[in-house]
RNA sequence: CGCGGGGUGGAGCAGCUGGUAGCUUACCGGGCUCAUAACCCGGACGUCGUAGGUCCGAAUCCUACCCCCGCAACCA
């Protein structure tokens, strides 16, 4: 029997661990652990994949500012890693970890597959390089100044000798895959990705030999394989493919290859629907069935980022509130492939309506009144009266149409018309009034079936809960006294109940005092200390030669041909110069005007897009690019030392 | 003309394979007392960014424009 079941293959990306996870890992990875949980429900032998991409020049920087070995760098954090999804029970059947064997010795065989194919060749990367460094940045990377990421300095520009993949070879096979309209959702993203195929595909660089944390190219030992193969294969070699001589079959490969789905951020859609299939293609492998695209949560209407100190530790909520007020509220809040703005207050607004008076009310006031009125027995029905076949009916559809949304991965709409259940049962409550029943004998059974139903209602509720959250389903059902497993088959039964046992217990999702949690939650992300000093030492000497002067902006305008530079005029007193910033972001060149500042006036000029710049204004400038003026009193032309 | 997303009652969102706008919350009024000051009912609040166009009919399709926000080869 258990041989026939259908597979069901899901991902989540294999995460960075270059920092601690925050709330936009957990979000995708609770989306996939539902679908899991849900599709096991269903009956699917299901298959969840997670885990860590753990190479790259980030990694071995990190550890080396650490002064530990990149190994240990991340064995360190994926520690963290799967201690949170432990703690979140995050039903996952494996955990690769890019730095594992048996995932090394398979991308080595997936290059020589590719290599073999004719669809690798060794060229030349163009980038810059920072020589006190020693590191290869990209174009974007050095931005417009060509300066160092990390240091500042200036890079020059560079070759690096490095193996391609020839992507542009299978332009017209993805755009194919891509117009055929199943493979990647949701559909806008698709657009973006013909538009990007369109604009013509370069060859992609695969390896690298700046950095060596990484896979070794097997064929050339100076290299280390970059980010592509050895991230995006992990979704096969985790089942076992290539074969290879280690002993671990690939029968899972047979078996959940090619993937359902794979689900991952915006950010990387590109790369799961154009590198990816691009490189399964060259394997000729069979490619995965979806790539789905989801949003991000967005903080005070940007990006989640260390450096704004915005980022959200799901440890901290999970604390306070559990694992599962947190999952409920990331599934129902937002839709799929749409970001979505995070706040504290939507969270908890979500936590105490939807959970605690809704939900968790319904229970309590159920289980009660079950102990009160019927000995804490659910009694038998008696025959349907009022708003009776209204509630049965749709209790016992709810399932349909939570399978409905769920196959589309819309989470909120299917969480929705579980609460549409739940809404509908406490007005049923209100409808029947089973106080006044209580009060005549003579009514006695017209209360008992009214009992029955809230009864039933409550374990239709605690079945279809369970993949989203599977200890209130847990919990749910110990105070109702429902037994057994949970089963997506008494999903749709009315009549499972009678002669349980009810047992009251603790609120399962007590109401939160919001205004004293979101004073709470402020308090709690108060700054990090940052140390004062980020940069190497430098000598005396060293600052000496810097000239710095004050001046007064007489002149602002936006660089005709850059977005992001403002042209400004500077008066030194006596002399005037033309100084260009990049600041569009942060002021109108109007308000600029009259500003005092204080300039380096020794740097040497510099063209930027057609305008000569000559100094720098000096800027307080946060991380997030976000500039206010050095600002003085003195009169212009003074030295500043 | 770089690419993309979005602009819907106070707030946050859904609707967008065309037929006179829906959900949650906030607000006002009422009901109930089993329950976690919860639950239930009713009400007010929107010319669906702007201007054109197609159509018997458009928030939904087309065109132009305005305003926010991301991205521009690796931050989910």
């Amino acid at each position: 029997m258990s041989e026939d079941k259908k597979t069901f293959y899901i991902t989540t990306p294999i995460y960075y661990p270059s920092d601690n996870l925050h709330i936009g890992h957990t979000y995708c990875t609770v989306m996939a652990d539902a679908m899991a949980r849900f599709k096991r429900l269903e009956g699917y032998d299901v298959r969840f994949l997670t885990g860590t991409d753990e190479h790259g020049q980030k990694i071995q920087e990190k550890a080396k500012d650490k002064g530990v070995t990149p190994q240990a760098y991340v064995d360190e954090i994926v520690d963290g890693i799967k201690k949170l999804w432990a703690t979140m029970e995050i039903s996952y059947d494996d955990f690769i970890r890019t730095t594992e064997p048996r995932h090394m010795k398979r991308v080595q065989d997936i290059f020589m597959r590719m290599y073999n194919k004719g669809d690798i060749y060794k060229g030349a990367y163009e980038g810059w390089y920072c020589t006190p460094c020693e590191s290869f940045w990209t174009d974007t990377q050095a931005g417009e100044n060509h300066v160092c990421p990390d240091c500042g300095r200036p890079v020059q520009k560079a070759h690096e000798e490095a193996y391609f993949f020839k992507l542009s070879k299978y332009a017209d096979k993805l755009r194919e895959l891509l117009k055929g309209g199943e493979f990647l959702q949701p559909e806008t993203r698709v657009n973006e990705m013909i538009g990007f195929i369109d604009q013509g595909l370069e060859d992609l660089c695969i390896s690298r030999s700046s950095f060596d944390w990484g896979i070794p190219v097997p064929i050339d030992e100076k290299h280390v394989m970059y980010v592509w193969l050895d991230a995006l294969s992990n979704y096969m070699t985790a089942l076992g493919y290539p074969e290879v001589d280690d002993g671990i079959s690939s029968e899972n490969y047979k078996k959940y290859w090619p993937a359902d789905y794979h689900l991952v951020g915006k950010e990387i859609v590109r790369f799961h629907s154009i590198i990816w299939p691009a490189m399964l293609m060259s394997i000729e492998e069979p490619l995965p069935k979806h790539v789905l695209g989801h949003g991000w949560l967005l903080i005070d209407g940007g990006k989640m980022s260390k450096s704004k100190g915005n980022v959200v530790d799901p440890v901290v909520l999970i604390d306070r509130y559990g694992v599962d007020a947190l999952k409920y509220f990331l599934l129902r809040e937002y839709t799929f492939g749409q970001d979505g703005a995070f706040t504290n207050e939507v969270m908890l607004n979500r936590m105490n309506f939807d959970l605690a008076n809704d939900l968790g009310n319904l229970v309590s006031r159920t289980v009660s009144m079950i102990e009160k009125y019927c000995g804490g027995v659910v009694p038998a029905a008696g025959a349907d009266e009022g708003p009776d076949a209204e509630l049965k009916e749709m209790a016992v559809t709810c399932y349909e149409r939570v399978s409905k949304h769920m196959d589309k991965f819309a989470f909120n709409l299917a969480l929705e018309e579980i609460w549409a259940v739940i809404r509908r049962t406490n007005k049923y409550i209100d409808e029947t009034a089973p106080w006044v029943l209580a009060k005549d004998e003579a009514l006695k059974g017209r209360l008992d079936t009214v009992m029955h139903n809230l009864a039933e209602a409550l374990r239709i509720v605690s079945v279809l809960i369970y993949p989203f959250m599977h200890h209130t389903s847990a919990e749910i059902r110990k105070q109702i006294g429902a037994e057994g497993d949970v089963n997506w088959e008494d999903a749709k039964l009315f009549d499972k109940m009678v002669g349980a046992t009810v047992k009251k217990g603790e609120a399962i999702f007590p109401r939160l005092d919001i205004a004293k949690e979101l004073e709470e939650l402020e308090a709690l992300k108060a700054a990090p200390v940052k140390p004062v000093c980020t940069k190497e030492l430098i000598e005396f000497d060293d600052f000496e030669k810097i000239d710095l002067k004050t001046g007064t902006i007489i002149k602002a305008e936006k660089h005709p041909k850059a977005d992001k530079l403002l042209v400004f005029q500077v008066d030194f007193g006596g002399e005037q110069r033309q100084i260009i910033s990049g600041v569009a972001g942060s002021f109108k060149p109007e308000e600029c005007i009259g500003q005092k500042v204080v300039a380096v006036v020794n740097l040497k000029p510099r063209m930027l897009r057609g305008l000569e710049s000559n100094g720098m204004l000096l800027y307080a400038c946060g991380e997030d690019h976000s500039y206010k003026f050095v600002e003085t009193k003195a009169d212009n032309g003074i030295e500043v030392g």
